[in-house]
DNA sequence: AAGTGATATGTTAGCGATAACAAAGGTGAT
DNA sequence: ATCACCTTTGTTATCGCTAACATATCACTT
């Protein structure tokens, strides 16, 4: 930044305030700085500004996945409603593991995130730690947390689930089976499974016909495994709900390979309205969650909760209930 | 960090040396020290570290999409290569813009990145000088760029479409249309359109048949639209290859609601070897390409060139090819 | 002409860590 | 007992920038 300056001739706080904006400065000033930037090819080295300034301009966003449209949506939410705050989005994967998590939230921390935006209310111990201690506004999404660090922008899943059994019953459907992972890696499939034994409970129905198989988050190959299993568990089962939109076009394929008319010889419902399942022959039933949504209430929260902290208000912890609706369609 | 020093009876200097390590330091006076850190709750403060030792520790690497589970590949094969070295990569995401790649690249250079991954060799006048500068290695991949800037890891997607072409041919097929998005703003797409124009030619196939519809990158649902507009404006179309798998899939299903047999009334090819590629009904042949490796083979030379420049030896630019193959399917 | 206020620029002192060197303490050989 | 050498710890001086304050300049008022 010296040579800069003293190729302009100015002071490099001169320069300093010419390379951020919102400065006065005079605008003769500012073309011959620009011009000394532009030959030196220089760039702002952010890290000793925000050493200095204690303003990184940046926020954390953990997500499970990269290749997940839902997550997608949400990150794109997230930058949207970060558009034009002065705050990139750094995204981090957790590959649906805690531990990875736990992991990246302390590597985040390192580098002084403005604020963190976490997927799920379920982490280590540490990793809790760390966030009830990063003092910076962290969000929780995609989930309501019976005991949220802070703010929560989410649905609950469970309750999605039961929507989703209570429609299958509502189109005369009985023998309702699921499948998912077979582990709690992914807290939100192992939810909408819990959702799914509460309503078929309340229902009154007795018999829960559950497939686990596979590492969540179970892919679509793996879903036609897991509808095989169902199926010869027990071949009454009328209708298959899959933790997923992508298990649940697995599981409509295997369905196909055997020329089974879906939803005739059994139905077929996923779970994230994702492209696939308003694409396929037939088109799947699914939920539909309100991903970008859900990012860009995170987003715009966490503006509000950096604004309250650096006017040194107290912020009032805030949940944000997100929409989901159930999408008939041709697979019941 | 004085804080820390302060309790566990120490200097700072001290602190930074058992928190990090390599450093030698009895181990008492380390547990002293780690004791103090979990009282007090202490994350180190990586900006101000990367300041004096002048090492940021991460790898910015910029894709087009996250919504891609080809680039979430190659994301998580730079991912396990820089596993172990102490790096952390740093995802930004270009939506298949380049001046959005030229933003993103000036905002991870502000922060110092040890080197930079882009996807591509088509940049900005701007972004393009950006990199050339750059003063960290960079590698430019999925492509194989004519000037590449330095390093490369990739394969010619005008090729692989090639080869796709003469796949239909030695089938039979000899009205082949091409469906792909109407920009070349993801340029390899544009690349695969004019392999397919350049292999019609190679074979003596004077009249292509190609449809641009949508912003790439298309989806399933334009891929099914494409597809119509195809026979309609040709009716006499024996084969679609389609710019990506998603717009296949999108294509075979456009059939299936016809009650057009695939392959019988039209074949139909993708690209990119989604899973959904392997997964649907009929199964779809695309070209596989090797996603992971691309990442892999990038984050090794990357560590390769990094060490080359901390020696200050010189480090010759590299191009590394990748494979990629026709994976004959049943929709053709 | 002196005073007032707005605008533009410079000066100084850190931000929180680490590099490089210095010093203290311990070990074993002679 | 002395010396050389290794291990462990401390001291000092940055890293590259910006906050906060100080100063200079100019236009305009009274």
């Amino acid at each position: 930044m010296s040579d800069v300056a003293r190729k302009a001739g100015v002071s490099t706080m001169t320069v300093s305030r010419a390379l951020r904006d919102g400065a006065s400065i005079a605008s003769g000033t500012r073309e011959k700085i620009m011009k000394a930037v532009e030959q030196l090819g220089y760039v702002l080295d952010q890290s000793a500004g925000s050493l200095s300034s204690k303003r990184t301009g940046f926020v954390a966003a953990l997500v499970p996945s990269l290749n997940n449209s839902n997550f997608a949506d949400t990150a794109r939410g997230l930058t949207d409603a970060l558009q034009g705050s002065g705050l990139q989005l750094l995204l981090g994967y957790t590959d649906y593991s805690i531990e990875k998590e736990e992991e990246l939230i302390e590597s985040m921390l390192r580098r002084r995130p403005e604020a963190i935006v976490v997927t799920g209310g379920k982490h280590t111990l540490r990793g809790r730690k760390l966030l009830d201690n990063a003092g910076v506004p962290v969000i929780e999404t995609w989930d309501l947390p019976p005991k949220p660090v802070r703010h929560v922008v989410g649905f609950s899943n469970a309750e999605a689930a039961e929507a989703l059994v209570k429609y299958l019953y509502g189109r005369g459907y009985r023998k309702i089976g699921f499948i998912g992972g077979t582990s709690n890696r992914d807290t939100r499939g192992a939810d909408r499974r819990l959702g799914y034994e509460r309503a078929m409970a309340a229902l009154g129905l007795k018999d829960t016909r559950i497939i686990s198989f596979g590492t969540p988050p179970i892919s679509m190959k793996q879903g036609g495994e897991a509808l095989a299993r169902l199926v010869e568990q027990w071949p009454d089962v009328e209708a298959a709900i899959c933790v997923s939109d992508l298990s649940a076009f697995g599981a409509l394929t295997e369905c196909q390979r055997r020329k089974w008319p879906v939803p005739k010889r059994i139905a077929i419902a996923g779970f994230g309205d994702f492209e696939i399942s308003s694409c396929s022959h037939p088109t799947i039933t699914t939920v539909g969650v309100n991903c970008y949504d859900i990012g860009r209430q995170a987003g715009e929260l966490l503006l509000r909760a950096i604004e309250g902290e650096r006017a040194h208000k107290s912020v009032a912890a805030e949940t944000v209930m997100t929409d989901y609706e159930v999408i008939a369609r041709e697979s019941t």
